[in-house]
DNA sequence: ACCTGAACACCGTTCAAGT
DNA sequence: ACCTGAACACCGTTCAAGT
């Protein structure tokens, strides 16, 4: 449903409800109903219009160049339609209908070297982490009003006590509103994009690790 | 507030209400409104709750065996609440009240030998991969209603093309209900135990692989 | 097949009032 | 400080009815 995404999209995911994308459209309530059952239904819709914007890499690079690719355009797609995000993460029933994501994941690991539970190990991996990771970066931002919980946060890290938290009292400089726990706002208008790309490099060195085991 | 975690972790999150608790707690709707303000602010807290409960590993430990520890012992926390991970995975705002958590993991990867903008990549990778994959593990089922959805991507995953999807018909005896996107069901009934454990031997040796290299 | 219109049970939140 | 009680605007969903 279009004008569901473009509500979510444009409100929040919060302001999303079967009534609004009736006005939206134009129609009434019971209409939407008609064409989508539930609500449920609707938001596993959404979920799965956005994965279907994911353009996979091309089945002809190396495949430590496959999973880069990969995790970058994975990441490019969620990153246009953050409000989605929070709605994706909490469901299992998303992108389950055309296996072409899994298929296409699959054939890079197995031509990586993988086989049997190493396989499905790899697989588990790259999609837990990549889409684990994303959703973390993107979780939702408290409501408008709740600023007093940012500057409770702020000044909290302006003046950590080296007595309780020595390690982070060193580092803070280099973590503040740049790591995860220490955040007071989301990937959205404060992407890490670093941090990203050193996870990317943490796990294809990992799996290239239980690849040299093998 | 502990009957909103005693509601959610019986019924699900979808049955949480100011006025579920309420009920739970013998009180008037607005009762519950006076001590929490708002459902945001409930929600956030059972979320911090949950973490509470988090036993950290000893700091004494080599710093492979406390990353082995430390995400075994946040994916018990998180399994023993498993109707709580899909509202905490969706917010920004938890566990950004005391740091120990934080300390505690920038102590163990400051002294494996991370540093600067690697110690920050370091534990956001830790973080990312460790809360993201058990979140993606733990997504919500489907309404009890929908075993439709659960038939039909049995019944699909038993006749896999393998004109379409060459590499998944080959290997889908190993990954039916056992890979992210082929499952239905979630990990509370059906945990991924072996995957999780070579999940977190990827990120572990991906993370030696980025001290060797520095 | 698609939409209207009314209704039901439920929801979060506000506000005035009590103790 | 803590709770009652009524009210408001909104919600998902059902059902009968129209075309």
């Amino acid at each position: 449903m279009r004008a569901a995404l473009r509500v979510i999209d444009t409100e929040g995911d919060r302001a999303l409800s079967m009534r609004r994308v009736a006005a939206e459209l134009g129609v009434y309530p019971t209409a939407v109903q008609h064409h989508v059952n539930t609500k449920e239904q609707l938001l596993v819709a959404v979920s799965d219009a956005v994965l279907d914007e994911m353009v996979m890499p091309s089945p002809d690079v190396d495949w430590v160049e496959w999973l880069e690719v990969f995790s970058a355009q994975l990441r490019a797609v969620l990153h246009a339609h953050p409000n989605v995000v929070p709605v994706m993460a909490a469901r299992l029933r998303v992108a389950t209908g055309a296996f072409t994501l899994s298929e296409q994941l699959l054939a890079a690991l197995a031509g990586a070297g993988f086989t049997g539970a190493a396989l499905r190990g790899a697989y588990n991996s790259v999609i837990g982490f990549v889409f684990g990771w994303i959703f973390t970066e993107l979780a939702a931002e408290p409501a408008a009003d709740e600023d007093a919980w940012r500057q409770d946060l702020r000044s909290r890290l302006e003046r950590v006590d080296p007595a309780e938290a020595p390690t982070l009292a060193v580092h803070v400089d280099d973590l503040r509103n740049r790591a995860f726990m220490m955040r007071w706002m989301s990937g959205q208008s404060n992407p890490l994009d670093d941090s990203f790309e050193f996870a990317v490099r943490v796990m294809v060195s990992g799996l290239q690790a239980q690849l040299d085991r093998q």
